[in-house]
DNA sequence: TATATTTACGAAAACGTTGTAGTTAAATTT
DNA sequence: AAATTTAACTACAACGTTTTCGTAAATATA
C-alpha cells in the first residue's frame, strides 16, 4: 500500500494519481449518479488499492453531523445497562453509526455535565436513562433546544415530550409482589432505589396495589428509601432484618439492593428462602446460580436498546427537529426461582 | 442564551460581538500568551454568557489529532472487560480524551474489520485485547504502520514492539492448581479457551509445573480445548464430566468455561466442591453470593485498564510514531471459597 | 533621538471533505 | 442546421478551528 507522510491517503492524492479533480473522487465513492461508469469502477479500484480511508471528521464539519450517538447511562457496572448498549450497537451498526457512552455514576452533577458537554455537537442524538437524584431537566432540555434529540428508556422523564421506551413497571411490581403473598409472605418490605424515579414509583404503586388486593395492611415502616451509597444501603437493610419482627419478603426495585440482602441475610444468617423471600429487577446473568438462585423479574434489555436506538435514528432520517411523544411499553418477565420457593 | 439558527455559536460570532478577530478569541479560549490579560478575560466571560461549545470536529481535522482513543475488547458482557473500559477512562477523563468502544465478538474477522476501520483517523491510539482465534497480526501492523499506536492488555501478542500490559498468569496458573491440590485434587482438568492466546497457554504451563511439582502425573485427555461457542463448550464439559472416572478438580482459564462447569453439574446433580472442585480466573462480582461460592483468581482489572491508558497517553503526549518495547505485569489475586473448599 | 525589542493583536492558509454551480462535449430534438 | 438536453466532469466555497506569519504600537535600549 502506497502512502503519504502521515500515513492517510486523501482525496487529493487520489485525485492526482488517477488524472481527476478531487470532486469526481469524492462523487465516484458515495456512487453519485454524475460520474460514468468507467471512471467511476476506475476510482473505487485505485481507492481500494491505495488503502484509501474517509476523514470522517472533515465530513462531520462539512456536514454537521456525526454520525455518532451517545448513550448515557447511570451505571455501566450493570448487566441491564450492558444489554441495552449491545442492542443499540446492533441497530447503529447498521446504520452506519458510533456509539459514545457516557456514565453518569448515577449522579444528577455528572449527568448534567456530559449533557452540557454534548452540545459541541460531538454527537447527533442521545439514549439516556436518568441518575436517580435528577430531579430537574433543564439540562436535558437545553441540549434539545440545540437540535439533538434525546430519547428516554427505563428511567424517563415524563415532563419532556420525547419518544421513551419503558417496560410495563406497575403490572411488574404488581406481579412480584403477588408472586411473594402467593409464596406465602404476608409483610413485605419494598427496598426503594429513588423517590424520584418514575420507574421505582410504578413499582411501587403496583406493590401497594398487591398488597391492596390481598388485603394486606400497608405498613409504611416497610419501604426503605435507598440510594446511591451501598455502604448506606447496606446499613439500612441490616437494620431492617434485626429487628424483632422482620418482613418475610423482600421486593427490591433493583438488582444491588437484592445483592445486598443476599449479604446481609448472610452475615446475619437469615435463611433465603426459609426464613425471607427475596425478589428483585435483575438482569444478573448468574442470577439462577446464585445461592439461593434468585427470583427476577427480568426486562428486555437487548429489546429495549434496540428500540430506543430505531426510534432515535427514524427521528435523525428524517432530519426533524423534535421527536414526537411516543411511549413505548415492553413486557418484563418473572423468573421464579428458589429465592421465593418454598423448599421441600 | 443568544443563539445562531442551527443553534451553537462559534468562533466567528464571538469575534463580531467582541469586534476582535477570530484569532484572539481562538487565543484567548486556549489561554495564549499572546493575548493580553482583559480581552482574555472579556474572551472568556462571553464565550460563557453566550454558551459557546467548541466544534470538536473542526479542531480534529486541522490537528489531526482526535483526542479520542479506541478501547477493542473481545466482549463486553464480562466484568473483566467492564473494569478495563472503567480504569481506562478514569485516565482517559483526566486527560481530557473519549473512548470508543469496539467489541470483536472474540472473533478475528471482526478484530481485523474494527481495526481496518481505525485507519481513517477517527482515534489516536488503541487498546486492545485480542481476539481467542487470532493468530496473525498483519491487521495490528498495518494500524502501527499509519501511526496509530496499540497498547495490549491481557491478551496480548509478543510479536508486535509495543506496551503490553499483563498479569502473573504462570504463577496464578500455579497457585490455582496447587490450590485444588492441598485442597486434595489429583485428577484436574484444565479448561482452556484457546491454543494461541498466551494468557492461555501461560496458565497452563502453571498447571503443568504444579502437577510436575507434586508429581502427579499429566493426562492430556485432562485440557479440554473450549471455544467461542458456548453449546459446544457445555458439550465438551458434559462429556468430561460424564466419564465413569471423572476429574476431582477443574482449573478453568475462564470464567464463563467455569460458569458452564456450574451449569453441568447442577443438571449432571454433582456436587461443588464434594464431589468436584472448581477454580477459575474471574472478575465476577456475584462470586461469593454464588452457590457454592466461587473461588477465583482475580485479576487487577481496573488497574490493568488505568495502567494501558496511561502508557498509550504518555507516548501519544511525546508524539512518538512508535511505542518502544515494554512489559508492565501486574499481580492476580487468589480468593478461596467453597467452590474449592473441603466442607465440614 | 534612533533603534531594537516586546506586547497585543489580525489576516489568512490549512485540515479533508461535500455539494452547488458551472463547463464542456456529445447526444438528442426541433 | 440550430437549438436544446443530457452526460460527465471540474472549480471552488464552505464547515469551524488552529497556527504561522505579519504588523502596529508601546516600551526599552543604545
Amino acid at each position: 500500500m502506497l502512502k503519504r507522510m502521515n500515513g492517510t491517503t486523501n482525496l487529493k492524492e487520489l485525485a492526482k494519481i488517477l488524472g481527476v479533480s478531487i470532486s469526481t473522487v469524492s462523487k465516484s465513492l458515495r456512487d453519485s449518479y454524475e460520474i460514468g461508469e468507467g471512471t467511476r469502477k476506475r476510482v473505487k479500484e485505485m481507492a481500494e488499492k491505495m488503502g484509501y480511508n474517509r476523514n470522517p471528521y472533515a465530513g462531520h464539519l462539512r456536514n454537521h453531523k456525526s454520525n455518532t450517538i451517545a448513550v448515557v447511562i447511570p451505571e455501566i457496572t450493570n448487566n441491564f445497562f450492558i444489554q441495552i448498549i449491545k442492542g443499540a450497537e446492533t441497530i447503529s451498526q447498521q446504520k452506519d453509526y458510533h456509539i459514545l457512552i457516557y456514565v453518569s455514576n448515577d449522579n444528577y452533577e455528572q449527568e448534567a455535565s456530559i449533557l452540557k458537554h454534548l452540545h459541541n455537537g460531538r454527537v447527533d442524538g442521545v439514549i439516556m436513562s436518568l441518575a436517580s437524584n435528577t430531579k430537574t431537566y433543564d439540562h436535558i432540555n437545553d441540549l434539545i433546544q440545540v437540535n439533538i434529540p434525546v430519547v428516554f428508556f427505563d428511567r424517563i422523564c415524563h415532563e419532556i415530550e420525547t419518544a421513551k421506551i419503558t417496560t410495563n413497571d406497575f403490572v411488574s411490581g404488581f406481579n412480584a409482589t403477588e408472586h411473594l403473598i402467593q409464596q406465602g409472605c404476608r409483610d413485605i418490605a419494598y427496598l426503594s432505589i429513588s423517590q424520584v424515579l418514575s420507574i421505582d414509583n410504578k413499582r411501587k404503586q403496583g406493590y401497594l396495589e398487591a398488597l391492596s388486593k390481598y388485603d394486606i395492611p400497608f405498613n409504611p415502616k416497610r419501604i426503605i428509601y435507598c440510594g446511591n451509597n451501598a455502604a448506606d444501603n447496606l446499613k439500612k437493610i441490616k437494620a431492617l432484618l434485626k429487628q424483632k419482627v422482620k418482613p418475610d419478603g423482600i421486593f427490591a426495585a433493583v438488582e444491588k439492593l437484592a445483592i445486598s440482602s443476599y449479604e446481609v441475610c448472610n452475615s446475619l444468617r437469615i435463611k433465603i428462602p426459609d426464613e425471607i423471600k427475596i425478589i428483585c429487577f435483575s438482569n444478573l446473568d448468574t442470577a439462577s446460580l446464585l445461592n439461593p438462585s434468585l427470583t427476577t423479574i427480568t426486562q428486555p434489555a437487548f429489546e429495549i436498546g434496540k428500540q430506543a436506538a430505531t426510534v432515535l435514528f427514524k427521528n435523525l432520517d428524517k432530519n426533524k427537529r423534535f421527536i414526537p411523544n411516543e411511549n413505548i411499553v415492553l413486557k418484563s418477565k418473572l423468573f421464579t426461582r428458589e429465592s421465593t420457593t418454598v423448599r421441600n
